[in-house]
DNA sequence: TAGTACCGAGCGATTGATCGGTCGGTACCG
DNA sequence: CGGTACCGACCGATCAATCGCTCGGTACTA
């Protein structure tokens, strides 16, 4: 892949996918001790102290424990599932070119916002009620986006996958994965990592 | 996949992984409530009570909450890296035969036993101490049994991958994530999902 | 009898959240 | 202009409930 193509791709993924996600000192420093300790072994008095105010002076801002990691996890679904709405229904774009966008971003949002992915993902079970719902249905639109772009590809003879359902997810789960093992300061930047995530995600979906 | 290819296979996964994994009374009931609540998010009273027990009578068996923690994970990771190991290092078996093994291991060991693995994954940061490097050095082993099947591969021209490494890791990623979503009343068994898997591997491996 | 498998009651510590308050800033009024 | 009222942004102290775990005990079995 030379390098000036590569710069082309980066700047599209610019326009899809923010640089940062402001948190707000809260939820920055909810963020960083659920990241470690996950949300039940997190107590509101860790938040108040990450945060550097009492535990009345959190709550001036947030009702609930439970109210900080929700709001957590909907930027972190919005965020995602916007750009990749974006990158999957770009109107008169080739299956497989969307299919490459939809990569970029997912992998591009688990490495560059690791940490608020990973809480996202592993914290499921904590959410309750409404939120909970929610969260699943934008998972579960997310998976769809995918499945949808592949199937295309198999109908049109770009992917040669046997198994579309199954490989769509297998991929979601290895782009989900980065954000488990990301580290900034690693070998790749987030922008190499996407690239070469394209490359096996297309292998895994059968593309020539 | 011929049908008596398949039963083939499906006996030498019996000699490699269990069909089933004893744990006792506790620490079933332990497993349960920590896949629906966390580790942090379940009490020793939410244990004791699925377990049939007074919460005395459930400290006779286990010292610690933590200790019910790691005992799990550890008969998780033992059984998975035993059946790896057995699969990954057959002598004078072709390293593609070998990756299909390791495979269907690791899709069989997240399908059949889908709670713990699910349990194991995701509260790696509720271990403590010694515990936490052991599981955390077993995993590192684990990567590094496909990381080593996927190098051999590459050199041995079997897989066409440009990143061995990546591609190890992607695979791994889609092989945890079966444990997130797999259903015993889904529509595959787990021998079945093993093949598929198998298939999609091989692809993002760049195997011809 | 000793060992095992439990138990009810209780402990000190911690939890998520609240209460009553202060402080500094801004706006308004006579 | 000075005084008053109000507000947002916090705070120390406290609350009721729950937490992980223990203690002293009982019942059963070989």
């Amino acid at each position: 892949m030379p390098c000036e193509q590569l710069r082309k791709w980066g700047s599209c993924q610019v326009s899809e996918l923010p640089e940062s996600m402001p948190l707000g000192k809260v939820r920055q420093a909810a963020l960083e001790c659920f990241a470690a300790n996950g949300f039940h072994g997190t107590s509101i008095r860790q938040i108040a102290g990450a945060a550097g105010l009492s535990v009345p002076g959190m709550y001036h801002y947030y009702t609930s424990k439970h109210e900080i990691l929700d709001s957590l996890c909907e930027v972190a679904m919005e965020t995602l599932l916007t750009a990749s709405r974006t990158a999957a229904e770009r109107p008169d774009t080739p299956v497989l070119e969307r299919f490459d966008s939809l990569i970029r971003v997912m992998v591009l949002f688990h490495a560059r916002f690791s940490a608020i992915a990973f809480v996202t993902l592993s914290e499921i079970r904590s959410l309750q009620g409404e939120a909970r719902v929610r969260h699943i249905a934008a998972r579960n639109e997310q998976q769809a986006l995918l499945n949808r772009l592949i199937e295309e590809g198999c109908a049109e003879g770009v992917f040669g996958t046997a198994h579309p359902r199954h490989a769509a997810r297998a991929i979601t789960a290895a782009c989900l994965g980065v954000s488990r093992w990301f580290r900034p300061e690693g070998q790749n930047t987030p922008e190499e990592l996407a690239e070469i995530y394209v490359d096996i995600c297309r292998a895994a979906a059968g593309a020539a």
